[in-house]
DNA sequence: CTTATGACCTGATAGC
DNA sequence: TGCTATCAGGTCATAA
């Protein structure tokens, strides 16, 4: 469910509170979905001072000790904390719950929900062992991502942009809504081979990628169906997507009808005439096709917020 | 090696 | 009302 703003607005959510607070206890509801948990210390159990990182679409719960416990949402998980005294929202599909406290005081819970079962929790020594199994694998955060990096990853790759914008490895944190809505914003189509981008392209496309991600998490998140933050706050950024969910409508920037077709097995949405198929090898930081209103104007739509400064995503 | 495909789950919604 | 089919934000293993 969850692509990197969401993630992102879970991990600012509970920063402050694992902070100051100490695992007293933990209980897993289903084994199946944790992975490397052989006892309580292994779920963070004595743990305090919990550090919160993210890379991509994961999450790490980082013990002061140095142990860590990788959190992935999938397509439908939630990690929720409730006050204490506080009953869940809900407690169908909670895998696991973590007892927390603050001095001598009860802390609240910590919840893990998660119906479809996509996602799950995975135990490490250290988070250095996390970095070294998992997030190695990964490509560079989305949120960071510049055209030249961007443009080396996609390599020579002949699959559709699309494709590759989705796969973790090339780019950590992008899924189906935000590639859609970064190749509209930068006017590329999403059937465009991933390894002939020109620089100026990439330069487009990153850019692009950075400041939608941004906007969303300003806007914490899109809530689409279930997606909630850390305390259960819903997102407001569904509410600016300009092609994701829209297809068969008009291109909120020309008018046009908006393309869509399934390209790697995900359904697609993009406008034929802000993000040609073909690359017509405009010069450099040309605006894609004429006929197409410049970005930002006359499409009701705001991109104030594009350039501040880049919020710290960890810790 | 790269790329494509189906499998893994539940729940919401549309159509009959 | 109740049934079935389809679709959904993500990975993963396996096959081509």
């Amino acid at each position: 469910m969850p692509e990197l703003p969401e993630v992102e607005c879970v991990r600012r959510t509970l920063a402050a509170l694992l902070r100051c607070r100490r695992v007293e206890g933990a209980r897993l509801a289903r084994r199946d979905i944790a992975h490397g948990v052989r006892g309580p210390r292994d779920l963070l159990v004595g743990s305090e001072g919990l550090r919160i990182d993210r890379h991509g679409k994961q999450l790490a719960l980082v013990g002061a000790s140095g142990r860590a416990l990788c959190v992935h949402l999938g397509m439908s998980g939630q990690l929720l904390w409730t006050p204490p005294g506080r009953r869940l929202a809900r407690t169908d599909h909670v895998h696991a719950v973590w007892r927390l406290r603050t001095g001598d005081a009860p802390g609240g819970r910590l919840v893990f929900r998660d119906p479809r079962r996509f996602g799950g929790i995975w135990a490490y020594p250290s988070s250095a062992a996390l970095l070294e199994a998992r997030w190695s694998r990964l490509g560079p955060d989305a949120l960071t991502i510049s055209a030249e990096e961007l443009r080396r990853r996609l390599g020579s790759t002949r699959r559709p942009l699309k494709s590759a914008l989705l796969d973790q490895r090339v780019l950590a944190g992008v899924g189906n809504i935000y590639a859609d809505e970064a190749l509209h914003r930068a006017g590329i189509s999403p059937l465009r081979e991933g390894g002939a981008l020109s620089p100026g392209e990439a330069s487009r496309l990153a850019q692009a990628i950075v400041s939608v991600l941004r906007q969303a998490i300003d806007g914490g998140g899109s809530t689409l169906r279930d997606y909630l933050n850390g305390v259960g706050e819903a997102g407001e950024h569904q509410r600016r997507h300009r092609v994701y969910g829209r297809r068969g409508q008009l291109c909120l920037r020309c008018r046009t009808r908006l393309a869509s077709d399934l390209i790697a097995q995900r359904m697609s949405v993009w406008c034929p005439r802000c993000q040609p198929s073909e690359n017509h090898a405009l010069p450099e930081g040309c605006v894609p096709r004429a006929g197409c209103a410049p970005r930002g104007v006359g499409d009701g739509l705001s991109t104030m917020g594009d350039r501040e400064p880049q919020p710290p995503y960890s810790g």
